[in-house]
DNA sequence: ACCTGAACACCGTTCAAGT
DNA sequence: ACCTGAACACCGTTCAAGT
């Protein structure tokens, strides 16, 4: 059972999609290849190497956005970060229990202050602006990754009940359109970044 | 040693403090308690009820928010929160560990959408601002939390040489300044809201 | 009501030894 | 170079039995 790094990885990210981040287990993937426990650490140092490398495999791509006005740029990214989180089981956590940038998340990285520094920003508010967009595209994918696994809308109903605003808010709380959910806040921010950037030349819009 | 839920509660975020998260663990918390393995599972039917337990107590208080105008309420309930999740180590990782809304946590959000409803939001829109408020005081916090405990800097300028976009920005990405690079991202959605909201009664500002 | 003692079914990681 | 076999040092959880 001769492996090399390659088919480990990809039986990693099969092993995610089939049982998801909690029960991703070194042992279990052992097992999934047919070799004994020890055998993936020749090929990674440890599990943490393996989540980095997983997490960059699904990034693989995300920055190569066509050149185009910056604000469709960073919508365009930021759309692309989301379906390259959501093309695995869990893949917005696996992504954020990443510490450590690797070269496809770098790449967005640099693209996405790019398209902000294009706008006029300064490169220490492209910088802090980035990572608004950014935190808005992971943390909705983990909420909403986590909530199609999660149980029912019966108990929130029941808890949200004392309050409200939220209950006046309740069926947009568990996000049954998280498509138009992610869209919105998207908007939001590129708005926002809008208003904040001295209009460039150009006589309106 | 006769035990009650609260003294548990109290000793898990104390232990919290001295260890973090990855090291805490139901074993540790009674060896800190003075008692055998399985008596905590008597206050707390799991670990994960003993980690919403906490996250709720984190949060005691933050909804408390004086009237005044939508804005800022918003921007006063986003920075309470970021202080109740800086108020512990790891924090902002315990409370998004935590899958369903304690009370607290309800009548945060409960604040939250009742100052974009005054705005002029209508229910969804107010409840999906609502979110990306609290993703980037999440996001951002659970960053900074990592960053305190991670590696120093050196790897991450090596690692960003290539990408121009990045090595411009590169002293802002490990944010030196997280009360500015906070209060940025804050200020970028409210202007967002400001600008998508049709101005309320009144002549100017 | 609350805790002990002991077990069950797991983990990640290491490493001599094999091929 | 790559894998086996076996161990080390842990986990969360359960539960009869004690007080």
């Amino acid at each position: 059972m001769r492996l090399n790094r390659e088919q480990v990885l990809t039986a990693a990210l099969d092993l995610l999609d089939e049982v998801g981040l909690d029960q991703l287990t070194m042992r279990r993937l052992s097992t999934a290849l047919g070799v004994q426990n020890g055998a993936t650490y020749w090929h990674f140092r440890s599990k943490s190497a393996l989540l980095e490398a997983m997490a960059d495999e699904l990034l693989a791509g995300v920055a190569a956005v066509p050149a185009g006005p910056w604000d469709v740029r960073v919508t365009d990214l930021a759309r692309r970060l989301r379906r390259a989180l959501l093309s695995r089981r869990d893949g917005a956590r696996v992504y954020s229990a990443v510490f450590f940038p690797l070269p496809n998340a770098l790449a967005y990285g640099d693209a996405m202050i790019g398209a902000l520094l294009e706008a006029g920003l300064s490169p220490r508010d492209a910088a802090w602006t980035a990572d608004t967009v950014t935190y808005h595209v992971v943390a909705h994918t983990i909420e909403h990754q986590l909530a199609s696994a999660g149980e029912g809308p019966e108990r929130l109903t029941a808890a949200v009940s004392p309050y409200p605003n939220l209950a006046a808010a309740i069926e947009f709380v568990p996000a049954p359109h998280p498509d138009e959910h992610f869209e919105h806040g998207l908007r939001l921010i590129v708005t926002g970044i809008r208003a904040e950037t001295p209009t460039p030349a150009g006589p309106d819009r």
